[in-house]
RNA sequence: GCCCCGGUGGCGAAAUCCGGUAGACGCAGCAGACUUAAAAUCUGCUGGCCGUAAGGCCGUGCCGGUUCAAAUCCGGCCCGGGGCACCA
């Protein structure tokens, strides 16, 4: 071997070995356990980003670990290839995105191989492939057969300058990004996937995924937001009754969906959307109306905007009739209840809601409490608003209900309504269906034709796939696709006629929803998926961002469990294992001139001093002037704020491993990581120290096999911390996954070896197989490098191969132990005890201890509290 | 605003299921060795305060509680990050 630690030479042989040997490609072995890892697969960006390396890294250490456990392991990767930044990007240079995604994908994947990742590229995928994209077209048929997949209108972004729909993050406080004005919504038809009727199964199913953090369980628990409650009707006067009539629409009463029906007879006002149909019949007839409605619907539809906004309304003038007494209550329209939330309308209790109770102070209107507390801390709900006002109680001032619990009141309610016709007890989800269609070219077209004659058609599968032209460039103004009459005349499949190609794409999600799916059956023409999903499935570790814990996951879940129903595969859950990892940091720099926009200056242009105690930043420019800029803290590395690191200087620089090592070190996978240079020069640092060790090592030649019967004390010693850390590292990568002290216990080890200096045969041997440890307990992290020290250590099998060492008992074995003792908590002196110890003589031995003694004094001990192997406290 | 997570030395962090020696490991810093010199490398020290030392006191965001014992459990608050349905 090489005196020098040289990182390029190094990996470019180890990769070069891997490639010949087809070390990573994985074929179904039914007599092998096999483990299926799975990182999520990356938007081809155009460079891979420092989270891709620690997202990556993660899922090929566990790779690598579970291979040399003996397991059957497929590690895939593919391209999430479609999406908003390529159509971005081919605005802003004129490029088709076809071209651009698949220039990105293979710069990218050159990186991902530079990274030495042990993947299967046998079975990658690229979902703007035609090959990929027909199996979200051929799936989509078949919901809209079953009825999950159908039409109705939704809420879109409308830019009237571009003539254009855009997406959330296009709009910026209120205006189009490109053209600066005011965003209007618009009501579209579009087609929805009705997860909602996977509700309660996507719920129940969480408390199966053992292997799921809790939080994200949680967050998706809250996401679905099941909730028991009613249904209620509120019969419309007759003023409602005639505005709807004039308004030319039918209707009897206003339906609201509420969890406190116990709080009925508080009701003082109703509370309606701007796109409500009453709202409408009532602004026919109103101009002043009209425009709060106009200006509601020019608002934002984001839930973070609609909570934070003022709370906004007007009355209507129309009014509907209370269910029990009858009394009308009036319709106001308020800004903030969304038609898309379960029935576009809420009853308003001001005196125990702390939304009506806003709404109606602002507004003058009653607040009338029908609840008190258990506690009578309160008899009448004024301002201001108390938490206490919205908890359970004993029912008031509300006719035969009076004197119930609130509980008992919701039931009692419900079935009275029941009664009544006028209502009844009802699930609630949170949750709501998915709207899949985007007014944008870059995605996989909907299978569909429009006709004049027959309706919507379903293109036939045998025509499938429904190819998008890749030759286009978008400019902003619409979709590209609604421009181009070869992709959208056609003849109805049915009568021959001409007619209309559906132009809107589908989300992206959806292309994510299943492609761990494909990765078992890749290479299959003729079917979505085969039986060799069987295999593979479930996932048994799937590696992300938490930034996905809700969306994507929860669309992937649902997926599946709609092509179980379909009978395409046998799992109702993708996934039985996950890490979600935490995001990468590095510091923000910016400048903010007195005139123009805030420019963002790169950590690594950016010098700190100090100066009598402050501190000041200053970023060297282009052309070497220097200028003082503000430090704005930690945030994640993005192209807009200018902080982020690229993996290939890194790796140019390092190495790979280097890269690698320091992401595993620098902190647990699921927190967030925070980047530092000098961290990263320790990492290599280290990995040269472990390469000169066993320089030093393997130059005085061969070593002879350890004789478990002729090791001194020294020897004894660095056999245990060989095995000591050897079991800390077993452990953290296969149960804790905490790599960062799984590379701390290797550094130990290492420590270990550098002050052992034992030339003898015997010493010489214990320090081999020390460094075998060090080496093979490495090799998950830092692959390249442990390839070539493997071989220096004298073994000709590659180390990818070679079995996860088991752990020497005797090597742990000792015979003394070392307790803490504490008087009255505090820590006071240290005894050796036995191992076999009984509890009497510890006791004594902690006694007898001279700065025991010293702070027990006169004093006789109350209690002595012994915990076995660790320590002793003394209570005086 | 709502839901979720986190906060420990100058810095990243460790203390594992189930409360038991707070600060492992690394970075930065300081001192020394090697060198003509520098870099690299190696060795030692490094939470704060008091003390020549032995040693003592304080210390895990803040306030309070439970316990022989709390970074860890409970209640309240402050701060930072993620998600909020068309970014992926």
């Amino acid at each position: 071997m090489d005196e020098r630690y040289e990182p390029a030479a190094v990996e470019r042989s180890a990769q070069q070995y891997w490639n010949e040997a087809r070390s990573f490609a994985a074929t179904e072995d039914p007599s092998k356990g096999k483990f299926y890892c799975l990182s999520m697969f990356p938007y081809p960006s155009g460079r891979l980003h420092m989270g891709h390396v620690r997202n990556y890294t993660i899922g090929d250490v566990l790779t690598r670990f579970a291979r040399m456990q003996g397991r059957n392991v497929l590690q895939p990767m593919g391209w999430d290839a479609f999406g908003l930044p390529a159509e971005n990007a081919a605005m802003a240079n004129g490029v088709a995105p076809a071209k651009w995604t698949r220039d990105n994908i293979a710069y990218m994947k050159k990186q991902l191989q530079a990274l030495g990742f042990a993947l299967d590229w046998e079975r990658e995928v690229a979902t703007c492939d035609p090959s990929y994209y027909r199996w979200n077209q051929w799936l989509f048929l078949r919901m809209r057969e079953k009825g999950i997949a159908y039409k109705k209108t939704g809420v879109v972004n409308w830019d009237p300058i571009d003539q254009t729909v855009l997406a959330n993050e296009q709009v910026i406080d209120g205006r189009g990004w490109r053209t600066g004005a005011l965003v209007e919504k618009r009501e579209i038809p579009m087609y929805y996937l009705n997860i909602t009727a996977y509700a309660d199964e996507l719920l129940g199913d969480l408390s199966s995924l053992g292997g799921w953090p809790e939080r994200v369980k949680l967050m998706q628990a809250n996401w679905i937001g099941r909730s028991e409650g009613a249904e209620i009707s509120f019969p419309l006067a007759d003023d409602a009754r005639s505005a709807l009539r004039a308004a030319g629409q039918a209707g009897d009463a206003l339906k609201v969906f509420t969890t406190r029906a116990d709080t009925l007879f508080g009701v003082t006002f109703m509370a309606i959307a701007a796109e409500h149909p009453l709202a409408l019949a009532a602004g026919a007839r109103n101009p002043e109306l009209q425009a709060f409605i106009d200006e509601c619907r020019r608002g934002s539809t984001m839930e973070a905007d609609v909570a934070t906004m003022e709370k906004k309304g007007r009355r209507t003038g129309l009014h509907v009739l209370h269910p029990f007494t009858g009394k009308p209550v009036e319709v106001w329209v308020a800004n903030y209840v969304l038609m898309g939330y379960g029935e576009g309308a809420v009853m308003g209790v001001p005196a125990h809601d702390e939304r009506d109770f806003e709404f109606a102070s602002k507004n003058g209107i009653d607040i009338v409490t029908v609840v008190r507390p258990h506690d009578g801390s309160w008899q009448k709900a004024e301002a201001p608003w108390q938490v206490s006002y919205g908890d359970y109680g004993v029912i008031v001032d509300s006719g035969e209900f009076s004197g119930l619990e609130s509980m008992a009141a919701v039931s009692a309610i419900a079935a009275a309504l029941d009664k009544k016709g006028l209502g009844r007890k009802r699930v609630q989800f949170r949750l709501r269906d998915w709207g899949i269609s985007r007014q944008r070219y870059w995605g996989c077209p909907i299978p569909l034709i429009h006709c004049e004659h027959c309706g919507e058609v379903p293109v036939p599968d045998e025509q499938l796939p429904v190819v998008l032209p890749e030759d286009l460039v978008p400019d902003g103004s619409g979709n590209p696709l609604g421009k181009t009459p070869s992709f959208w005349k056609v003849d109805c499949p049915t009568c021959g006629k001409p007619a209309r190609r559906e132009t809107d794409t589908m989300d992206t999600f959806v292309d994510s929803s299943w492609y761990f799916l494909r990765y078992a059956s890749a290479d299959n023409a003729k079917a979505m998926v085969d039986e060799r999903v069987k295999y593979w499935l479930p996932v048994d570790q799937y590696i992300g961002g938490i930034e996905h814990a809700i969306l994507h996951l929860l669309y992937s879940r649902f997926w599946t469990k709609v092509m179980r129903d379909l009978g395409l595969v046998t799992v109702g859950e993708p996934f039985a294992n996950l890490l979600t990892q935490g995001m990468v940091l590095n510091h923000i720099y910016s400048h903010q001139p007195a005139e123009g926009r805030r420019t963002y200056f790169n950590p690594l242009d950016v010098d700190e001093e100090e100066q009598n105690g402050v501190k000041r930043w200053y970023a060297t420019r282009a052309d070497g002037s220097r200028l003082e800029v503000n430090y704005d803290g930690l945030g994640t590395m993005s192209k807009s704020k200018n902080n982020g690191v690229d993996p290939q200087s890194l790796v140019e620089k390092y190495g790979a491993d280097t890269a690698r090592l320091f992401m595993m070190f620098a902190a647990p996978p699921e927190q967030t990581l925070e980047w530092s240079d000098e961290g990263v020069q320790g990492a290599f640092r280290f990995i040269r120290r472990l390469w000169t060790a066993v320089y030093q090592h393997v130059s005085a030649g061969p070593a002879a096999p350890v004789d478990k019967s002729a090791l001194n004390a020294a020897q004894k010693d660095l056999r245990r911390a060989a095995h000591q850390g050897l079991t800390k590292v077993t452990d953290d990568i296969g149960r804790r996954r905490t790599f960062n002290t799984a590379v701390a216990a290797v550094m130990e080890l290492l420590n270990a070896v550098s002050r052992f200096d034992d030339r003898s045969p015997q010493g010489r041997a214990v320090a081999q197989e020390a460094l075998e440890i060090a080496v093979i307990g490495l090799s998950p992290i830092v692959p390249h490098v442990c390839h070539e020290l493997w071989k220096a250590l004298g073994h000709r099998e590659a180390i990818v191969d070679v079995a996860w060492p088991t752990v020497d008992r005797d090597a742990l074995s000792q015979d003394a132990l070392t307790l803490v003792v504490q008087v009255n908590g505090k820590l006071r002196g240290q005894i050796t005890v036995a191992v076999d110890a009984d509890e009497a003589s510890i006791r004594a031995a902690a006694l007898a201890d001279e700065t025991v003694k010293r702070f027990i004094g006169d004093a006789t001990p109350k209690k002595i509290v012994v915990v076995l192997r660790k320590l002793v406290n003394v209570v005086v």
